[in-house]
DNA sequence: CTCCAGGGGGCCA
DNA sequence: TGGCCCCATGGA
């Protein structure tokens, strides 16, 4: 298959998607746990009351109760598991290395895996992570690209993640800004011409991939 | 009213 | 491993 083909046709099509909106490498991985299953304008609401609370920092967030948490991240559904999810995350990162910073320090593979080791968060979450608070070139694969992959017989409709993850991965140039984009632009794809509801959709600006 | 969003975990045969 | 259920708010 011919990524680069499909990107620059989405990339002409939608323009620039100036993902992933955040004002820390921190706030970027908080929003990618609250994102999870809920859309994007709830997580908002959830992370502004963070911020009012001054509670977007390791240290504060480290000292909150989880119990506490939850009440402030409510507009972001699920709010009860991804409290605990969160202060997993703020825990892992606090005691293992002190900072985000430092985190980041480490070996991708090696810190994916330890990642994807910390209860609530899973490849999808991870790879954001990596992705777009990390600078790291990880292809973050998500139910969009299932759809619209399957849809449009670039891969079956239950591939895993990884094997999809993988030959994505093999079919471009290992580029940061790539990746951003184009995860960024599968999901504007998908919200805009694949939804769950329209799988006959003659408009889609993909079509004949 | 129904549907679904920038998922992941737990349980049980 | 496969199937099914749970988590929950808010906009369309």
């Amino acid at each position: 298959m011919d990524l680069m083909k499909l990107y620059d046709r989405l990339y002409g099509f939608f323009g620039p998607q100036h993902w992933w909106p955040g004002d820390s490498p921190l706030e970027i991985m908080i929003g990618a746990v609250l994102t999870q299953n809920t859309n994007w304008q709830n997580v908002e609401k959830a992370i502004s009351n963070l911020k009012e609370a001054r509670l977007m920092d390791l240290e504060s967030l480290y000292n909150v109760p989880a119990q506490s948490l939850a009440e402030y991240i409510r507009p972001a559904g699920y709010y009860n598991i991804k409290s605990v999810r969160l202060k997993h995350l703020i825990v892992f990162v606090k005691e293992n290395y002190g900072s985000i910073e430092k985190m980041f320090e480490e070996e991708t593979e090696i810190l994916r895996e330890k990642l994807l080791a910390v209860k609530g968060l899973g490849p999808e979450t991870v790879d954001s992570i990596l992705l777009y608070a990390g600078n790291k070139p990880i292809f973050v694969v998500d139910a969009y690209t299932k759809r619209i992959f399957s849809r449009h017989n670039l891969c079956f409709e239950d591939v895993d993640y990884h094997e999809l993850q993988s030959e994505i991965m093999a079919s471009l140039p290992k580029d940061l800004d790539l990746y951003n984009e184009f995860h960024a632009l599968i999901v504007r794809l998908g919200k805009d011409y694949c939804k769950k509801r329209n799988p006959l959709c003659e408009k889609c600006p993909i079509n004949g991939f």
